[in-house]
DNA sequence: AGTATCCCTATCGTCTTGATAGAGAATGTG
DNA sequence: CACATTCTCTATCAAGACGATAGGGATACT
């Protein structure tokens, strides 16, 4: 299960804009610095991000983007959607669109019951609580256990 | 977060080897054609299984493969492992690896928390209960909600 | 008018997926 | 023993996605 560069980029590009919501635009090589992303690439994300209407762009002087909405209505799954597509896919296709024979037939609820478990996480946390450092209680809650934080 | 067909295929050509357990070693070709794998594909993800010490390969006529330990002790994580590396990755990276900054610090307690919610699904699902069609009851409730199974 | 910034297109290298081919090693059967 | 079968390994090829870079065009502020 791979998170793209892309996808992780955009949150955090997001993310800038979100913590500096009301002092105008950002500029793309600002958060390019700040976030350590490469700028001409960046740059197509937030691209990506206009058309899909999560943020507004202003040209010019004092241009930059800005969030299209508050980041307290804005969820990670949003801006994952918006960038890369579907949440979850299999072999590039979302679950339900799938079909599975013989004893492999169960595969199916099963990657559903996956994507209903990263739905839990990212389409409850929005932007805003990522920037303030202050996610929900339930979610807060599964990275106390230190197992969560080892690797196999 | 994409689920790649590498993994896919080999989740179900180990589900096709849990199901014939005790009928002795099954072909490359019987796999491929009950599942619909591409034919030589499937045979770099069977090699990559022996490797892994998934599978026990047979060769000479009545060769084939067959699973290396019982299907009640192979999770599904098990196999995706072998075959893909990490079950989560982030731009390619394992989660503990990777450092944010600025708002962006608690995406890194986020995707913490989305690998653990993946693994209390894959690590728990055996490939035996797939195959058999019984999945653990507090997985099998993840999938009775009808919103589990519609795109956003 | 001039400068800053977004906007668009093109290009490049790598990885993934998938197809195909061929030679070598091991095993069971006649 | 000879042979057919099947895994094993290597190699190549091609389309597409992904990650990244470059240059020039359009627009808006000063």
């Amino acid at each position: 299960m791979r998170i793209s560069a892309k996808a992780d980029y955009a949150v955090r590009a997001a993310l800038e804009l979100a913590a500096a919501q009301d002092d105008g635009p950002i500029k793309t090589e600002a958060i390019s610095k700040a976030q350590g992303v490469p700028h001409k690439f960046l740059e197509s994300i937030l691209n990506d991000m206009r058309r899909g209407g999560l943020v507004i762009s202003q040209r010019g002087g004092q241009g930059g983007y800005r969030l299209a909405a508050p980041a307290e209505s804005i969820t990670v799954a949003d801006v994952i959607r918006v960038v890369d597509g579907p949440l979850v896919s299999v072999r590039g296709e979302r679950p339900p669109e799938l079909t599975y024979t013989g004893p492999a037939e169960s595969l199916l609820p099963l990657w559903i019951a996956v994507r209903a478990n990263v739905r839990a996480i990212l389409s409850e946390v929005t932007l805003a609580d990522v920037a303030a450092a202050d996610l929900p209680e339930h979610i807060h809650r599964l990275t106390e256990l230190p197992e969560a934080w080892t690797n196999p």
